[in-house]
DNA sequence: ATCCTGACCTGAC
DNA sequence: GGTCAGGCCAGGA
């Protein structure tokens, strides 16, 4: 039995926990995991999640408020994102200072 | 055990 | 305000 949860369960968890209409940094999610440098990860883990997973990945961006993805994923995660109310510019670009989620 | 990769971040020019 | 290079952490082969 663990007894602490692997990183990928703990994003997860919190990305999981990110309430909807706001967003995110890979960064924070990182610290909020317990390793603020592990932003990478985060992203890595992200991107192998299953099909069925409700995880609310796309409120996840990075540090400068833009998707870090491109092509038909960028556009993707965008629709997910505008869904919910997050205005999005058509390069990706969100205004983190209104729609940052702090823990 | 080693080496490479990645949906990143920070600091410097 | 942009762009470049370095670093850091965890997974997979």
């Amino acid at each position: 039995m663990e007894r602490e949860d692997s990183f990928p369960q703990r994003v997860w968890q919190i990305v999981a926990a990110i309430p909807e209409g706001c967003v995110t940094t890979y960064g924070d999610v990182a610290k909020l995991a317990g390793s603020p440098r592990a932003a990478r990860q985060v992203g890595g883990v992200l991107k192998r999640l299953p099909e069925g997973s409700t995880l609310p990945w796309h409120r996840v961006v990075n540090r400068h408020g833009q998707i870090s993805l491109t092509g038909p994923d960028l556009q993707r995660q965008r629709q997910a994102l505008l869904a919910e109310g997050v205005v999005v510019a058509g390069n990706g670009q969100i205004d983190m200072q209104r729609y940052r989620w702090n823990y």
